[in-house]
DNA sequence: AGTAAAATGGGGAATTTTACCCTTTCCAGG
DNA sequence: CCTGGAAAGGGTAAAATTCCCCATTTTACT
């Protein structure tokens, strides 16, 4: 059995020496080179010489981080076979990475012995997509469809903000200038288009939204 | 050389098998068991029997996070050695670690060296301080002192994140299996221990102290 | 064993939130 | 000018939240 060769760009230098411990342990793989960020993985496969047969490449990492080193890899090195890498399963980086050419798609909390197939997948037939990505895809079709259909006017997202305070809608009708009747249309005009059932679910969005700050 | 049993506790079972790998490299240590999050660690520990030498213990981790698990450690397993690991670093999360008792604090983007010598010095000299953490230390003195004091029991915790949903209150009884009484108990423990005044108060408390994701 | 502190649950009431039905006012485009 | 739709406001009632009393049972610790 040949043994193949592997790069590792990812900045956590802990998990991607023990990455490469784990794929040693596979047996048949070795570690061509590994780099913190795209920058260093640029360099390195200058240094290396060769292409190595996989990347497995980190999203998140300073400097350059693995949607820019993916756009690099589509331009000047498109043969090399890439795996992203990733805890972040926002399905915006997914999309952007798969675009960009990337092979495969990992969550970091998979486990080992899916690793170890998604590997032996793209050397082998050239990609790897698990279930979650493309459930992830699937979920992203109508959520982002939802989401994105969704407008707040400049008023109401003034109202959300202040609805993610402990003030009660009538302080928040002072505040606002308005009578609380008209903070009440407010209220459930938002809970309708956010598909929410109480005030809780609000604040819930205008997190994950980042409409506030925590 | 003794050879010294390792937990690790990690939602990212990628890493955790991973780190298995590397340790196992280093010869004189061997993983007693790995689990996905502070409740299955608790599982783990009973069925495991004794003691592990050394805990590895992630931060942000579904169902029981890593400072939840920390105050469980505390309280019933104080001999326990444990070394916090986390990307996140946070001073708030690194002193509350270390006021939990945690003996030392690792970042993921150390070097394997780096997280070797941290393993030894705490298993031959009972502790291990990067100089991140002295620093994160001193940058705290001058700031803290305000939520310090405030403890949360186990039930607490538990209904505070469901008070994070949108359910109401009757419903979160049900699924304590608690009177509505009882949870208004809780609630008004809570308002007066976290000085809010109303259920939108406990999420952003929540949300700042990390016990729900957002 | 004795006691204090938690944990659990209850009554009752004021306030707030939520829901669904409406009317008035205002303003821009035909 | 008039008109349709958005913004603002109203009435009412049920449900949920919040607040202050309190009693019982369990648990923990001396």
């Amino acid at each position: 059995m040949k043994t193949h060769t592997i790069a590792i760009v990812d900045d956590h230098r802990l998990f991607a020496q023990s990455l490469e411990a784990l794929i040693s342990s596979f047996g048949n793989y070795e570690i061509a080179f590994y780099a913190g960020n795209g920058k260093e993985f640029i360099n390195s496969l200058k240094e290396y010489g060769k292409n190595p047969d996989i990347v497995l490449l980190d999203i998140n990492m300073p400097v350059m981080n693995g949607i820019e080193t993916m756009a690099w890899i589509k331009e000047n090195k498109p043969e090399l076979k890439t795996i992203a890498l990733s805890m972040d399963d926002s399905e915006e980086t997914i999309i952007k990475m798969l675009r960009e050419g990337a092979k495969g798609y990992l969550l970091k909390d998979i486990h080992p012995d899916v690793f170890k197939k998604a590997i032996t997948d793209v050397i082998e037939k050239g990609f790897y997509y698990s279930d979650n990505i493309t459930n992830a895809l699937l979920d992203s079709i109508d959520k982002k469809e939802k989401d994105d259909s969704i407008k707040l006017k400049e008023r109401e997202v003034e109202f959300l903000k202040l609805a993610c305070t402990e003030k009660t809608y009538k302080e928040i009708a002072g505040i606002m200038f308005l009578s609380p009747k008209t903070i009440d249309g407010y209220r459930e005009a938002l809970f309708d288009k956010l598909d929410v059932r109480s005030r809780i679910g609000l604040v819930l969005y205008a997190i994950k939204n980042k409409f506030i700050e925590v």
